[in-house]
DNA sequence: CATAAAATCACGGATAATAATGAGAAGGAT
DNA sequence: ATCCTTCTCATTATTATCCGTGATTTTATG
């Protein structure tokens, strides 16, 4: 039996996937969690194979409590369960070190089929996460992919809570012209026309 | 029995929500749709009382639909089982006419008593929807909250699409001088700062 | 039809953003 | 030690935004 471990902030979705779980003859699920924090809380003394992990949940998300799950059991697996398509969120997941990555929309067999694949010491992706990563690579060529610097997040944040530049020139104590510099420049990476361009580039990608 | 049937673009929630249901003895899951656009192409056939609806799903959301449900089936009950608390989306999906809001972090016997209130030809919204919209009343006296007109929203489009207000002028074909009113109308209404609040506003509410 | 709300246009002025360009200083990387 | 990137500051000029105010026309609605 493989025992598994779900971890989701909405308990219908928990109840309901445990159930479909239970169905199969080889899986067991053996606990259920709806948040981070509370598998974090008990993940130590409990004996799990895999996990079913989502991303967004309240307080500590599903990547980001990676590296303590980790820390913590170094060879569970780890299956994100998503209902978002997001090559950023793939990309930390793989780099946060999970072994693959489904989304809601997915049906009981194919989490079944990840599960197993998992447990072979394979990974598995969804069709539609792996075509996602496959056209964010597409984009690294395009002009408008670009790496911002530390500085360069620090105005876009700024920016994006309604700052001028002088005003962002005086929180962060440099000159009005380095604040529209930065401005210029990110304008010019992110190939946006105005600050309104810049909001919707940082919600995008998730920089704010 | 009480017949239902689930709109939900997540097959697992579907399937699961599904299982879930059918081990309650007076209810019966007698069809299932992955969106709002497949629900009415089938509706007219089923034999169905209540609908457990989404809100957020592909190419036609749940509460726009309603309208067209309710046309079709006008004694047909409709709970609203969503993710998102918002009071807005609360309010329109009253507005359209549900008998019931429920979120996903909701467990199996909420689902149930909300089935069986409203089956009852009462309403059943839960604690956090409730809650939700006594708060959102409150905002009413709020500068903050107001309604936008038409024109208001066709040129907060236009600026969430990084055009000055010259070009919205043009493509308008009014005078820059009333795109500027517009403009400063909406800055006024949403008591934001600059464009990059009102790109934020339009996001949170959803008008782009 | 009367009243209110919405949409339109206008002016003057203050402030801010964008463009084009150059250049020095600090830091890390090989 | 040198190179490269980042961060920094600067000048000049043009364009856009934002503010206050007021007024006319259109449209909606009772």
């Amino acid at each position: 039996m493989i025992k598994v471990a779900i971890v989701d902030d909405h308990k219908l979705f928990r109840q309901g996937l445990g159930v479909i779980l239970a169905s199969k003859e080889d899986i067991e699920v053996v606990e259920k969690y709806e948040s981070a924090v509370h598998l974090l809380k008990y993940l130590k003394h409990v004996d799990v194979d895999i996990l079913l992990l989502d991303i967004d949940m309240p307080e500590l998300d599903g990547i980001s409590a990676m590296p303590r799950i980790l820390e913590e059991k170094p060879d569970i697996k780890v299956l994100i369960l998503s209902m978002h398509l997001s090559s950023k969120k793939i990309q930390e997941a793989v780099a946060a070190g999970v072994n693959g990555y489904l989304l809601k929309t997915s049906d009981d067999d194919e989490v079944a089929q990840a599960i197993y694949d998992v447990m072979d010491g394979k990974e598995y992706f969804s069709k539609e996460a792996h075509s996602e990563l496959i056209n964010s690579f597409r984009q690294k060529d395009d002009p408008r992919y670009v790496e911002l610097t530390k500085r360069e997040k620090e105005i876009l944040n700024l920016v994006c809570q309604e700052f001028s530049s002088q005003e962002i020139a005086k929180q962060l104590s440099i000159s009005i012209h380095t604040a529209e510099t930065h401005r210029r420049n990110l304008l010019h990476k992110t190939d946006c026309k105005n600050s309104v361009g810049l909001v919707k580039y940082a919600i995008e990608n998730e920089l704010i």
